[in-house]
DNA sequence: GCAAAAGTGTTCCAGATACACCCATGA
DNA sequence: TCATGGGTGTATCTGGAACACTTTTGC
């Protein structure tokens, strides 16, 4: 290929809760440029594969994680890259992808590995490229979707008490919001509904465990809601 | 090029107000596939270019429009657009822009122009590709824009009446406002301001002039607001 | 004087916000 | 019995929506 022909890439942005904290999965880069530094996992999109596979391939050499555990908003937005080859344009195509319970691979062996980590959002290392500001873009996004749809479902188990969907809200929007307006709030909404079961934690009352009222999220495409 | 190697295409979609019709450019393709449709100025980028550059290129190609003539807003979104060539995924990057008074070229000698025509959406033709998606898709963006930007400024005159304005937001929001609560809200958001005169237009009572209270557009950039 | 668009206030309602105490459990 | 988080209701505020008549002009 031509140096200078203009460079089509793929970069996941996969946001999970480790504990109440929402974090993001990343990388360590394993050659130049930014050898070493962390990045989003991210790939140029070979000739005949699309920028999802693309990213399925990257997500899987560089972090052993299937996109089959993910739940990927299917609405790619592009970038206009900082260069990577200097003679080149690069335009990245970015995947906001949703799970939990995901564990980035971890072997030691000689694999493609490159240290995948689920890093939390308030304690972001410098990144390469410009990928600081495609997770602020992505978490913006994922900000948005959460005020009218019911995705904040696809980052929870499948039980869950009003507390904890709480805490993700809050670490979503990073701010707190009074508890029985919340509750009020997402039941006026219909986005859950009661189990019937309980959890028992410790030293305290037991909460009604919820689950979402339709489970399956509606995916926000371009062709709008 | 590599048949097969991952295509990067830029399409305009540039609006204009005709009358108080909102307006869309397009331009009819002078050459296969899609020869004889209508379709978004679009093109893809060369080597050494950026997806802006070459958007200017084609805009000057093939509508003789000058970029200076139009507000861009600088937040290219992908789409990952139905093959051009079977055996190549293509992106296409999109800009949406909006501008006043331009005239597109219309050149009957031998140039590159290609018919380019302001349309009516309301009026739309078959499109080539996914392009009616992609107005469709930057028409929406447009509306959620001028809920809570200016932007509908870059698409009317430096002063305007109260009436332009509101007929301005019922073509792009495609309904009718309450003309006592359109002009409520358009001031207490402080959109607009008095400049003191008036415009007679026919056998009634002359309006007042407005124009922007601040009249530069903060672009919609990644970076967020 | 009449046709045609400009201009102007008040009432009502729904959704958001603010706010404090009792309950069930394990240790 | 106490420490801990779970669970609940009401009053107020604010922004949006509905709604009709008078004013100014050209003909």
């Amino acid at each position: 290929m031509n140096k200078s022909d203009p460079i089509l890439t793929v970069d996941g942005v996969i946001f999970q809760f480790v504990d109440t904290k929402l974090s993001v999965l990343l990388i360590q880069r394993g050659y130049e440029p930014f050898k070493g530094q962390w990045a989003l996992p991210g790939v140029y999109i070979e000739p005949g594969e699309t920028s999802k596979q693309a990213l399925e391939r990257v997500l899987a050499q560089k972090a052993d994680l299937s996109l089959s555990k993910i739940t990927l908003i299917e609405q790619p937005f592009a970038f206009d890259a900082p260069h990577r080859d200097p003679r080149a344009y690069a335009v990245t195509v970015m995947y906001m992808g949703l799970c939990k319970n995901a564990q980035p691979g971890s072997a030691g062996d000689g694999s493609n590995l490159q240290n995948p980590q689920f890093t939390t959002l308030s304690e972001l290392p410098e990144l390469a490229y410009d990928h600081r500001a495609i997770v602020a873009f992505a978490h913006n996004r994922l900000a948005a979707l959460a005020t009218h749809t019911n995705v904040v479902g696809m980052l929870l188990p499948k039980t869950f008490t009003l507390t904890q969907l709480q805490q993700a809200y809050e670490a979503i929007f990073e701010k707190k919001f009074d508890k029985r307006n919340f509750r009020k709030r997402m039941l006026m909404l219909g986005f859950v509904k009661e189990t019937g079961d309980m959890y028992t934690d410790g030293a305290h009352r037991p909460a009604k465990l919820y689950t979402l009222a339709k489970n399956k999220f509606q995916s926000y495409t371009p062709a709008f809601e």
